[in-house]
DNA sequence: TGGCAGGGGTTGA
DNA sequence: TCAACCCCTGCC
């Protein structure tokens, strides 16, 4: 299935650190991976082509994960006056999109995801299904194992999937959810402060973990995970101090760049971050 | 080949 | 505020 898009890059939005259940296929710019429980395989003919195949779901589908209907430039720009910064990222990476991942893949992967690389979590990703998921298209591909077949599993066997400490942490948090003490239901009515500090009684997920899902699952565009990489880019392009600011300054001054939307301009700022990293590492 | 440092974080004292 | 928690990678 041919599927439209705006100016768009797969790779860049696959890799940027949102999802980590894409492998690169055997073919070019070929991706297989998951969309809401459905194995498809996605292939970039050019910036404004994806070709479908593999699965059941529609062009509707694709664009809703891959946050097709959103448009990055338009929606930051109220934020570009006045932050020649801001306006050059989101210019660079404008081929960026938020996706929408499943809430539950999405709390675990980052709870599996502290002092770990992107490589890391992927592996971690494909292990979990590879060992707790069921199988589709007969031990090519599995789902992602439910919270109730991981909250079923010793702490041990989990360990065994190179979790680390992460492993009583992820099993923690899949027997709260499984025993009803945690509702991720009552997420959608609450405001994205609340909702962060009620993900926060999750074993394993603090700050930092509970903004990624809020941005990532439920796309609540004013989230702000800082981790290390925008914590030294935020410190970098908008603090004239010598030293880190913490945490809450941080936040406060996400707030006054980039108002509601500051989730996004994350994305973007990390990217670019990113990719400016790699280049000077290139060269 | 082996030792060591450090990495996209959270917890508990 | 800081050590502890695991595992992997890159570097020497």
């Amino acid at each position: 299935m041919l599927i439209k898009t705006p100016d768009f890059s797969l790779a860049d939005t696959l890799t940027a650190g949102q999802t980590f259940c894409w492998n690169l296929g055997e073919n070019e710019n070929t991706w297989n991976g998951w969309i809401q429980g459905n194995y498809c395989c996605l292939k970039q003919k050019s910036p404004t082509q994806l070709i479908m195949s593999g699965s059941g779901l529609n062009s509707d589908d694709i664009r809703a994960y891959l946050g097709l209907n959103d448009d990055p430039m338009a929606i930051l720009q109220p934020y570009f006056e006045g932050n020649q910064v801001l306006k050059e990222a989101v210019t660079k990476t404008r081929q960026l999109r938020c996706v929408q991942e499943p809430w539950w893949e999405c709390t675990a992967n980052f709870i599996c995801s502290s002092l770990k690389q992107i490589p890391h979590i992927r592996q971690l990703n494909t292990t979990l299904r590879e060992r707790f998921g069921d199988t589709q298209n007969e031990g090519i591909s599995y789902t992602y194992p439910h919270w109730s077949r991981i909250a079923r599993i010793d702490e041990e066997d989990l360990r065994r999937c190179r979790l680390g400490y992460r492993a009583k942490f992820l099993l923690g948090t899949a027997r709260m959810i499984e025993n009803g003490q945690f509702d991720p239901n009552r997420i959608s009515n609450m405001e994205t402060e609340e909702a962060s500090n009620y993900l926060q009684r999750l074993p394993g997920v603090g700050e930092k973990i509970a903004h990624c899902i809020l941005l990532y699952a439920w796309r609540r565009f004013d989230a702000f995970p800082i981790d290390v990489w925008i914590a030294r880019a935020m410190h970098t392009l908008y603090f004239k101090q010598k030293k880190m600011p913490p945490h809450s300054k941080i936040h406060l001054k996400s707030r006054r760049l980039f108002g509601a939307h500051r989730g996004l301009a994350q994305l973007h700022l990390f990217h670019w971050t990113r990719v400016q990293g790699n280049r000077h590492k290139a060269s």
